[in-house]
DNA sequence: GCGACAG
DNA sequence: ATCTTGTCGC
């Protein structure tokens, strides 16, 4: 599929920020969204080392450089990278994207993408870490699902603009994020049986909610990325995922980012 | 001021 | 996120 980056890569963290916060306004957080999706795709990146890189958090520093991770050029067929090789405080990373039929949970399509990270780890701005590689890895996508499910949070977010709601609104696709731990919003642990949850509170803004995939295992937060409403987002992520913690979209593409991260020859 | 902090 | 052995359970 194809998008154009409604933005310049940021540079620095005060950037980052200013440039989640004009954004912000632009989310959807009502859709009601596809309420019966044909297909639905999971986004995931695997790093490799420990996953740290440079500069940790130390106040006022730039986070890094000006990269050139963000791809330039839309190569038509070409196994593009984040291009910067080896750089001191980058490490190597790979998205991988797995498109399933949305009923019958079958993979329909599979992309991956390799490169280098463009922006150390920060929370709150973690979308600038995992999107370059993640938007890679959508372009080679043939088909354009209906909705996108992600590795992280969506408005449950300091500014109400996690990764979800960023891929969102670059994409124009419905979007929804399912993180394993909680971040912005608290909430108490819903029953102990599959389906079960409660709402992430921020003050008293919802935010998301806290589902039980599984009964006996911890549960997952659920929170609005783009183009569609809390309880739509928590319907496809309960079908999503039948049988365990995680929905099935995740599990692919975590293998999948794993298996290209490998295959980079490290 | 101190701790917490998506992946 | 990633590094890892053993262990409990279906």
């Amino acid at each position: 599929m194809h998008f154009e980056l409604p933005h310049d890569w940021p540079a620095t963290e005060a950037e980052a920020i200013a440039l989640q916060v004009s954004l912000a306004p632009m989310v959807d957080r009502t859709g009601p969204g596809p309420q019966e999706p044909r297909l639905i795709a999971g986004l995931d990146v695997a790093y490799a080392g420990d996953g740290r890189d440079g500069t940790p958090t130390t106040a006022g520093s730039p986070p890094l450089p000006p990269s050139p991770s963000p791809s330039l050029p839309p190569s038509p067929a070409a196994p593009m990278a984040s291009a910067a090789p080896t750089a001191p405080g980058r490490v190597r990373v790979a998205a991988g994207i797995a498109v399933l039929d949305a009923r019958s949970l079958e993979v329909v399509e599979t992309a991956t993408a390799v490169g280098f990270t463009a922006f150390p780890y920060v929370s709150g701005l973690f979308a600038f870490r995992e999107l370059p590689v993640l938007l890679d890895a959508l372009r080679a996508l043939r088909t354009v699902p209906d909705l996108l499910l992600c590795d992280g949070q969506g408005v449950a977010h300091p500014r109400r603009f996690g990764l979800a709601c960023h891929l969102g609104v670059i994409t124009g696709l419905p979007t929804a994020g399912v993180a394993k731990t909680p971040f912005t919003g608290s909430s108490v642990l819903p029953a102990d049986e599959r389906g079960a949850w409660t709402p992430m509170l921020d003050g008293d803004e919802v935010v998301g909610r806290t589902l039980r995939t599984r009964a006996g295992v911890k549960p997952v937060h659920v929170s609005v990325g783009h183009r569609i409403d809390l309880d739509t987002a928590c319907r496809h992520v309960l079908a999503a995922a039948p049988r365990y913690r995680l929905p099935e979209t995740t599990r692919i593409a975590d293998r999948l980012s794993r298996d290209a991260l490998a295959s980079a020859i490290p």
